[in-house]
Formats: C-alpha cells, structure tokens, sequence
DNA sequence: GAATACCTGAGC
DNA sequence: GCTCAGGTATTC
C-alpha cells in the first residue's frame, strides 16, 4: 500500500496540480528520499516544465521539457500533497517547488521507505527503477496474465506480488483477486488450469477498476494528491478480514502467512 | 526462493 | 515494551 489502484489515484489527482507548471527544484531535507542525489534531482529538474504524467506498476513519472523525467515510488506510507491540502508538517522530507512561486508540492512519508528521483530520459528510468518489471497490470489481458504465471512452481501469491511477472500488484489485492476468482493463494500456478488463470486476469482487472473508481484502499493512511482517502477498504472480501464471514458463502476468512506476508482468504470459497 | 533490513506508529 | 504492518533491495 499504495499499490497500483491507488498510484493511479495520485497520477490523476496530481495531473491537474502540475501539469504546465515550470518547475524550480527540489528541497530535500531527508536526503536518502532523493536519487541520485538531492543536488542532482534538484538541478535535473530545475527549469523543466511538466509536460505529462505516466504510471507503471507502483512507479509515477512525470514527464519534463526536453525528455527527462521525475519519478516517484510511494513504497508502503509514501504521499504526494499540495499545498492547499494542508498537510501534517511531520514526516514532509521534500518539496518540489515551481517557478510560479505558486503552491508547492510536499513530499511526506512516514516511514521514509519511498523516494523522488530524476531521471535524464525513458531510458533511464528503463535501466533503473523500471528495469526486469513486468507489463502493468492494469488492462492487462487475461490471456497474458495466465501465459505469464502458468510456468511459476512456487505460490500464486507470491507470484502476483512479484514485479518482474506482473507489475503493479500488492498484498491487498493480490488476496483480494484470489478471493475472487476462488483460488487458494498457495495454489502453485503450474498446477492451475488456463481457465482458472484466465479467470484470474478477469478478476484482477476487475478488482483493479473497482477500486480506482472508488479512489483506492485507505487502510493506512493513503489519501490522493487532493489529501482524499479513498474507499475501496469498505468493500474488500478478504484483505484483514480475518474472522468475519466471507461475503459469498459465510465462512469465516483464514490468515496464513504465504511469502513472508499476511494473507487472508476464504477456506470454503478457495480450496486449496 | 526465502529471510533480512530498512523505518515508524498503531495496537495490544 | 513488544509485535505487526509491508514494497523492495539485498543477502543468504
């Protein structure tokens, strides 16, 4: 968290903050939050304007005059806010300011995991952050989806959660997508047939969309790049659920832990 | 492919 | 005062 619903959430909440505007560096007071540098970034990105914004799996980029790049992982508490939303002065380790001398752009993060970096071209990003990830998750076809999971020998879920096989997913909705399409997250996809995979791709674009359009999951403190939390957690069938009925058949959801993380599932609706 | 490190705050 | 939360780089 944020995962890939809730990036979208910021890149769209973001877009109308930014966009056009003429930026005037970056002031970094955590200086492990800037990469290359806090000098680089804040020189990289001094005098560009912004002419576009992109996302993949959980990376934001916003696209500068002249081809380069500011980028920016949220990783687990990360958050981008305006000005005008008035954010908690704790926890702020960057503002990206902008020629105008209008509302700046704060960059809080409670557990200093997420980082703004600059970068001089798509290349770039491509070797760095982006490199060995996989196709975005979103839209992706369900067909795609099951081709790239059918070899895995391991755990479904720790698949889904793998960047380089598809990017975008987290612990969220990887339980919540396996909930969906009725598969036990220690399933092994090579065991799975292409329906169920296929299945799978449906749900997750499902599941993808549904929470984009309800603003994301707040379940930490995710808020959008208007300081709005968003409420996709209400309607989760699995995720932290442990105990309470499954909202298809009753049961109470499972926790088990499967690669290192929580998981929660339905042991009626997801046989094993 | 699994464990550990990185962090801080919430909740026991 | 302890455990847990979790995305990802690193290390076994």
């Amino acid at each position: 968290m944020p995962e890939l619903p809730e990036v979208e959430c910021v890149r769209r909440t973001l877009a109308p903050h930014v966009m056009g505007r003429r930026l005037a560096g970056v002031e970094v007071s955590l200086a492990k939050v800037a990469r290359p540098s806090p000098q680089a970034l804040s020189q990289g990105v001094a005098g560009r304007l912004v002419t576009g914004h992109r996302r993949h799996g959980k990376l934001l980029s916003l696209e500068l005059e002249g081809g380069a790049l500011l980028a920016v992982h949220l990783r687990m508490t990360g958050q981008l806010v305006p000005a005008a939303a008035r954010p908690e002065a704790k926890h702020i380790h960057a503002q990206v300011r902008f020629a105008d001398d209008g509302p700046s752009i704060w960059f809080r993060d409670v557990r200093q995991f997420g980082w703004l970096g600059y970068f001089a071209d798509q290349a770039e990003l491509a070797a760095g952050p982006l490199a060995g990830i996989g196709p975005d998750a979103l839209g992706l076809p369900p067909a795609d989806l099951a081709r790239l999971l059918a070899p895995k020998a391991g755990r479904i879920k720790a698949a889904l959660l793998d960047q380089r096989v598809v990017a975008g997913v987290g612990n969220i909705y990887a339980d919540e997508c396996l909930h969906r399409a009725g598969i036990h997250p220690e399933a092994r996809p090579r065991d799975l047939s292409q329906a169920q995979l296929e299945r799978l791709g449906r749900e997750l674009n499902l599941t993808l969309a549904e929470a984009i359009a309800r603003g994301g999951s707040s379940v930490s403190n995710f808020v959008d790049a208007d300081g709005r939390p968003g409420t996709f957690q209400e309607t989760h069938r699995a995720y932290k659920r442990t105990g309470q009925p499954c909202p298809a058949c009753g049961e109470g959801i499972c926790r088990i832990v499967v690669a290192g993380r929580s998981t929660h599932f339905c042991p009626a609706c997801q046989k094993p």
